[in-house]
DNA sequence: AGCCTGACTCGGA
DNA sequence: CTCCGAGCCAGGC
């Protein structure tokens, strides 16, 4: 079966989304394998551009070097590395973040 | 069905 | 360290 003809898909990669602690990120790799679907990144990031509720943390996921993933529809990204900024996680000259220092270590936060 | 694209990642050059 | 190519799934045409 694949995972789009799965109504749990989705929401299980949700709620790793929602364990992600404030001023911790994690990458879409990261999260996909907690949800149970080791190598499919992309997954994460379709069901996050998907993804209308509110009350998930979205912007604490990013990719595997660090940065925010730039999207094609304008002003997201922007947006992503400002609410990430408020929660006083720093990015570098090249928009890139410390994984050493602010990667979620599943459920050691 | 085939082809292209996208909020991805990894290994090799 | 950076750049490419291949592998990946879902959606729209």
């Amino acid at each position: 079966m694949t995972r789009a003809q799965n109504p749990d898909t989705y929401p299980r990669i949700y709620r790793v989304v929602r364990r992600i602690p404030r001023g911790r990120v994690a990458t879409y790799g990261q999260v996909a394998r907690l949800a149970g679907f080791p190598g499919h990144a992309r997954l994460v990031g379709y069901a996050l551009s998907a993804l209308d509720d509110p009350s998930i943390p979205w912007q604490r996921v990013i990719n595997a070097q660090g940065q925010v993933s730039e999207r094609s529809f304008g002003g997201a990204d922007e947006f992503q590395r400002e609410l990430l900024e408020d929660e006083g996680i720093e990015f570098d000259i090249r928009g890139r973040v410390s994984f050493a220092r602010y990667r979620w270590k599943r459920g050691v936060a």
